[in-house]
DNA sequence: CAAGTATTTCAAATTATCTTAAAACATCTT
DNA sequence: AAGATGTTTTAAGATAATTTGAAATACTTG
């Protein structure tokens, strides 16, 4: 990979510094690493799911309590606890009919990530 | 808020243990926050952007040197880095004719829990 | 100030995500 | 087995995000 033919000085010596654009790259995660991490943050993008997120953090819940706080249709709620199912952020076990639903400990980790940036979360838009 | 007329026992437990389902929605973002939040990780689930990301995050650069990296229009280029820029994770400077972009703060802090939780991020799918 | 380079904006077309209501499944109770 | 309760699936339409190419802006240099 070459250089684009002018670009700032100081910028270009910043590079060479590094070892050259290669040696940069190198450290960018593989596509595989960047669409994992893409997909567990458009798991996090929607209002409905982080709440969902945020309760279970506090309490697990059946999907009848969540509905409740949710104020959602069954059919709705269920969608987006597809989503945060399928990427590994919650899991659920069998009682009775109920279905029980928990953050995993990735779920955990990434709220509790979301709970420490909460200070530099100001709108800045 | 009342709990639905009947959920599993234990459950019903656990949470007359921690005040009642009030006391536990407290712990909950205000829909202000969580929107904030979700807008964030919606910046952050593009590879595209990612992949921006993670080169600000070794290397500021101008937008030619993020055009060849990316190997994409400038256009589209320009429409994802307002999206970051937008949400406070990036921020640029003028130079000349160049516009050279970093990562905020808040950017790097970002970009550091995706490394701390590259680890976690195994594929259950 | 005209021409060149770097970057952004705009609107139209495309694609992805979300919502809705109906139907299907699973488990429990009688 | 039939009815009740809890949950998921499906397919359609509605909404939002992304892509594309052309035109606009901004700065620099001759």
């Amino acid at each position: 990979m070459v250089l684009p033919d002018n670009i700032p000085a100081d910028m270009e010596r910043e590079i060479n510094e590094k070892g050259g654009l290669e040696s940069i790259t190198l450290k960018i995660p593989s596509r595989e690493l960047l669409n994992r991490i893409a997909k567990i943050h458009q798991a996090l993008s929607d209002v409905i799911r982080l709440k969902i997120m945020f309760f279970l953090y506090e309490q697990r819940a059946c999907v009848c309590l969540l509905r409740q706080i949710t104020s959602l249709a069954y059919s709705k709620l269920s969608y987006h606890l597809k989503i945060l199912r399928d990427i590994g952020l919650i899991t659920y076990e069998k009682s009775g009919n109920y279905a029980i639903y928990s953050l995993t400990d990735f779920g955990k980790f990434c709220i509790e990530n979301c709970i420490a940036a909460s200070g530099d979360y100001r709108g800045e838009e």
